[in-house]
DNA sequence: GAGGTGACTGCGA
DNA sequence: CTCGCAGCCACCT
């Protein structure tokens, strides 16, 4: 039995975010039980960086769909291009249509 | 073993 | 509308 660290269930939880989509961390939070304790898992993305394969931290979001951790990739302006990427529009450093592309692990992954 | 830290959230003023 | 405070808990030194 491998015991999964709280980082390494955030970490599979972020990589299972489909493309073009975003989450905020108090839903991986609610997912993982620890519902309360959002900061652990914005915690947890602070060490994503490190952690192999690398995580789609640019896809998760505080819960106004706000570019809180961009300047953790080193520039500000990567984590706005790699959502760009995605065909995420942001502006203002927010998501738009945040609500639209919204996933919520606690619900896609339930079905 | 204890203390400090933090990519958040919700509510009150 | 904006600003501030308290709660939350795993990881690091």
């Amino acid at each position: 039995m491998e015991k999964l660290s709280f980082y390494d269930q955030v970490y599979q939880v972020v990589r299972l975010i489909p493309n073009g989509r975003v989450t905020s961390y108090g839903a991986i939070a609610s997912y993982l039980g620890t519902k309360g304790s959002s900061r652990m898992v914005g915690y947890a993305m602070n060490a994503a960086h490190t952690a192999y394969p690398p995580v789609p931290a640019q896809r998760v979001v505080n819960r106004n769909g706000l570019l809180t951790g961009k300047f953790h990739f080193g520039t500000e302006d990567l984590m706005q291009q790699l959502l760009e990427n995605e065909g995420i529009k942001v502006e203002n450093d927010k998501v738009t249509d945040f609500k639209k592309i919204f996933w919520d692990p606690a619900i896609e992954l339930e079905l």
